[in-house]
DNA sequence: TTGGTATCCCCCCTTTAGGGGGTATTGCGC
DNA sequence: GCGCAATACCCCCTAAAGGGGGGATACCAA
């Protein structure tokens, strides 16, 4: 039968993709064509699995989830990408969704949610988990979204740099970083780089 | 036959549970008993299951799988604590295995790893997955070890107090505070409060 | 054209943090 | 008894961050 879905799937935690793949294979819906534990077995191997639906993970060992998605999106226009996450950060799901996932799952969902995810991506919709759902409506999140400059800033604060030495990393003026620094304060409502530096860590805004 | 061991799984991911349930179901060594996906359901169903080994893991929503550990280990001696986690976290690992857990593995351990790690912990003997033990055994993130004062300012730091408010909240001395704030960027060899709120939540010190 | 946003730069000033010293008590283990 | 770690406290000084202003360019969209 054409009728099933082929679904590969892509994470490094071994038991989930053994739960996954009876999950799926239990189904009428859909058949496991392709397991891989690693971005680099991912490569290698989709162009012979030719999978309708690619169940990613976002956090591999190797290579970030989100710049995977947008290369095998690129690459195999095709294959309908559904997300899945242990967390569920906003800016995590916006860059993945931008990066060309149809659909996005939380690994606490319920299988019948995956079924559904899989049946909807695969008819070219997206398909967002109950909780993602939520969480992309929710305001207060959606706000916080930073410039590429306000980004990179924020990654070296981070990584504990002085204003006068990120200046000289990236050839502006101290006065100017002085000046992305207050503006992240206020755009983050952070009180100070403690908070600034706990805020871009838990919501993965680096 | 009474040969088998009795498994009960404790984790929120449901897919991740039903992969676990299918992997121990399918071997010879143990029989799942129960599946719970919150520590409020573990708590109420435990004393029905009186499983063997408690595949516990360590990220639930509803309570700490620290805590949890502690408190199982405590009301029913004879069940032995196999820790599951994501991540790899030296303190996590030994607050774990200080909480009476006997056992830890991650979860991206291979099928066989489980299975080993069943059998040991239900023997009585202490089981690390690979990943673990290395880990334990690095003597680089042993010496990260803070006292309960420590860990203390250590979160109220993050949250961004300064020195005084710090001090006005536990009444001590705005110097004391002072003078625990430097011993921490010495202990933890961080440059300032920025990489100190870093290494505080990435390594999950707090 | 006007408004918005991203980028970049400068001044003032105060507060906080960081680096360097130091002291003292308590309680635990050897 | 001695060492040692944890606790709590103090002073001096400099470096860095934070709070308040201000301004400039450029580009894009309503």
């Amino acid at each position: 039968m054409n009728n099933t879905i082929k679904v590969a799937i892509v994470d490094d935690h071994k038991i989930l993709t053994e739960g996954l793949k009876g999950l799926v294979d239990d189904s009428e819906l859909a058949t496991v064509v392709g397991v891989a534990h690693t971005a680099a077995d991912c490569r290698h191997s989709i162009g012979f699995w030719k999978p309708d639906v690619l169940l990613l993970d976002v956090g591999l060992p190797d290579m970030s989830g989100i710049d995977l998605c947008k290369e095998l999106t690129t690459r195999f226009p095709l294959t309908k990408v559904l997300a899945l996450t242990t967390h569920n950060e906003y800016t995590v799901v916006r860059k993945m969704l931008d990066n060309g996932a149809s659909g996005y799952l939380v690994k606490n969902a319920m299988a019948e949610e995956v079924l559904a995810g899989i049946e909807a991506v695969a008819a070219g919709k997206t398909f967002l988990c109950h909780e993602i759902d939520v969480l992309m409506k929710k305001p207060s999140s959606k706000n916080i979204w930073l410039s590429q400059r306000e980004r990179e800033l924020l990654k070296l604060i981070c990584e504990g740099l002085t204003n006068a030495e990120i200046a000289a990393q990236i050839f502006l003026s101290p006065e100017t970083i002085k000046s992305y620094r207050k503006n992240l304060l206020l755009k983050l409502g952070a009180k100070n780089t403690a908070v600034l530096v706990k805020m871009a860590i838990e919501q993965k805004l680096i």
